[in-house]
DNA sequence: GCGACAG
DNA sequence: ATCTTGTCGC
């Protein structure tokens, strides 16, 4: 289709004009990501998550200290959209404002838990894969629904998980986290393996199917945005 | 040409 | 993701 506004990705490359490079470099970055164990267990955990108003999108953080549960800190970002909404692009309408949340934080997190996938990603570069990368902060993907690969549908117990595989590799698991509701999507972003970001899942994870620091993101982007809609200065109105 | 398709 | 109140099922 067409577009009338300018979209164009972090790094100055426009869609559609740079389609190709684009996707070329989705997959360039991709080999620089590190899917290894986690060299200690994590102090704090974040989720992040975010909002979109008008051609705002509100980016949020909350992070916990991964053995209590307690909440310590949170913060948020506000960026212009600069990418169109298209499968396989996400990190680009959402990685800015995330980025520029955790950057804020007082802490850094030791890992990060995103609303979205890692590596299982056509180009093996999903949101948390992105995020991951560039802020060289040990990432998850724990995306809701499917982007890519196959799977057979998990045990229905909490905790049961089955594979998911995507060009003969093994990209990704799909979780039960609570009984009685979908699964939910998860793959290794960078600086962790698989087995790792499922065991830290499962440990976030309290009486709903989605983990708590991402749930608590969710509801910061909520509050957030209704405190800015009708507001001027944010450019809606 | 017809589906699939993160949030 | 977003637009939105009540309503069906466990
Ligand atoms: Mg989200």
């Amino acid at each position: 289709m067409k577009y009338d506004k300018v979209y164009t990705t972090p790094l100055n490359l426009r869609w559609p004009r740079d389609k190709e490079k684009i996707l070329e470099e989705q997959a360039r970055l991709s080999r620089r990501l590190s899917i290894a164990p986690l060299k200690r267990a994590p102090q704090y955990v974040a989720g992040v998550d975010a909002a979109f108003l008008g051609d705002k999108v509100i980016g949020a953080v909350s992070v916990y200290i991964y053995e209590t549960g307690e909440l310590v800190e949170e913060a948020y970002s506000v960026k212009e959209v600069t990418f169109p909404n298209l499968p396989g692009f996400l990190a680009f309408r959402e990685g800015p404002a995330i980025i520029g949340a955790v950057e804020r934080l007082k802490v850094v997190p030791d890992v990060i838990i995103f609303d979205g996938p890692g590596i299982a990603h056509p180009k093996g570069f999903g949101l948390a894969s992105y995020v991951g990368l560039l802020l060289t902060i040990p990432s998850i993907g724990c995306a809701k629904t499917r982007l890519v690969g196959t799977y057979k549908e998990p045990g229905a117990r909490q905790g049961s998980h089955s594979a998911l595989k995507y060009e003969g590799e093994s990209v990704g698991s799909v979780v039960r986290t609570r009984e009685g509701a979908s699964p939910v999507f998860v793959s290794p972003g960078n600086l962790i393996d698989l087995k790792g970001s499922v065991d830290i899942v499962l440990k976030c994870t309290g009486k709903y199917r989605i983990t708590e620091p991402v749930r608590s993101a969710d509801a910061l982007t909520r509050k957030l945005k209704k405190a800015f809609e009708g507001d001027r200065s944010l450019g809606n109105a």
